[in-house]
DNA sequence: GTTAAGATTTTTGCATACAAAATTCATTTT
DNA sequence: AAAATGAATTTTGTATGCAAAAATCTTAAC
């Protein structure tokens, strides 16, 4: 009867500030290039500025806003030119995830991922698109931790994290959908055989098909910018 | 004869502090482990400790400090486990720019590097070790530039940025120091080729062996840590 | 003499207050 | 009526203040 707020949350108020922007961010809850309002945003997550203000700084170091001097931070917004840098990264990193953990992985983390696989297949089948998005991320997510090595983990979220708001919107095409299963079929065939060049190669083709399908996306509804046009 | 501090300085206050805070990190005058006193540090560097709190979020965001709950952050100590990964994550970042560079490096940028390679090596001649470090510094930022990827070099610095102060204190071994001054001249006659393939195995290999002189290095000199026994 | 418990001090974390810059709005001028 | 100037408001940036947690020191007990 007299305790409404909840009396648990000891943990690092920051830190907390911190995961709820990126998460508006990465479900474009915050659009690409919107002004972060400080007012307006501590007055929506109930904290004062002080702790808001460290968490869009830890985001700012990120990378997923920019901080404009004297006039606040925006939500990052990605050129053409970005995002095609940013998968070139990110393949770079997914190949080398892969290479190390067609040597490191374990027969109970194959195991997982194989039935990860038959699970995303499942979702194909039904083409239950939000299904086969989790499960997708889940089985590189389970590739990337195979590899052991936590500093190539950390790099990995990060840089990935700029690419997760273009990914959620981006509608896979029929032919395209057929090939990144097929793709991640070899992924499990080169990891069963411990091949770490096999896999290096596909994980790399496989981060290139995944960019064109964003790109294409892109440049078909260009901007979702609520263009600033007076009147 | 009026103004004596400089009016110019319109250049966000955290920004110059994180730098700062960097600066004492890479040249361990924070040491590994140390304790970020931010009365103490907010004297230091004359500002109040909002700013500074600011700058160690940031700090924290790129993996150059640790933040301990109500107990504020240490600058990150790293073990043995985490310069092996850390470098592993370096060698795969390297072996791209290189693989990038081959194919993207103007004459121009080529021929720059073949300068700073001559400087390098009469560094070598003299034994000059601080003048070597700046150069081979400058040569691999050069091949890393090369690549044309602004998220590469971002995630690049990131990565080595917690690599430097060890680096710092490495004196390079005779025969090891001969090896890495060849493995630059097979980068430099990779680059002159363009040839992608080879500049990919020549970076993999050099920071293997960078790699292998600070594990030596760290194995001998264990701790630096001012070991907090009484008396 | 060592350990343990409690009180004091220090330090961190968050909120608020104030100053400077930027933005917006109204007014005036052409 | 459009543009420009200037005042008012909003917003950011920094400093300070206060509460809670941690660390330290003191004192007491065994």
């Amino acid at each position: 009867m007299s305790a409404e707020i909840i009396p648990i949350p000891r943990a690092a108020l920051h830190e907390q500030v911190a995961h709820r922007l990126r998460q508006m961010l990465v479900e474009s809850r915050i659009l690409p290039g919107a002004k972060l309002n400080e007012r307006e945003l501590s007055d929506v997550l109930n904290v004062s500025r002080t702790p808001l203000r460290e968490a869009i700084k830890m985001l700012a170091a990120e990378g997923l806003v920019e901080l404009l001097p004297n006039r606040g931070a925006i939500a990052v917004e990605l050129t053409e030119a970005d995002v095609l840098n940013t998968f070139e990264v990110m393949a770079g990193l997914e190949a080398q995830s892969g290479e190390l953990a067609a040597q490191r992985i374990t027969d109970a983390e194959l195991l997982e991922i194989k039935a990860l696989h038959f699970e995303m297949l499942a979702a194909y089948t039904r083409r239950d698109l939000p299904s086969y998005y989790r499960l997708n991320s889940a089985i590189h997510s389970a590739i990337n931790a195979a590899a052991k090595n936590p500093v190539l983990t950390a790099t990995y979220k990060q840089v990935n994290a700029r690419l997760q708001a273009l990914r959620f919107r981006s509608n896979q095409d029929g032919e395209k959908w057929k090939s990144a299963v097929k793709e991640h079929e070899l992924m499990i065939e080169a990891l069963s055989t411990r091949d770490p060049v096999a896999m290096r190669a596909v994980l790399a083709s496989h981060l290139a098909n995944k960019m064109e399908v964003v790109i294409e996306q892109l440049r078909a509804a260009p901007q979702v910018n609520p263009s600033p046009v007076k009147a």
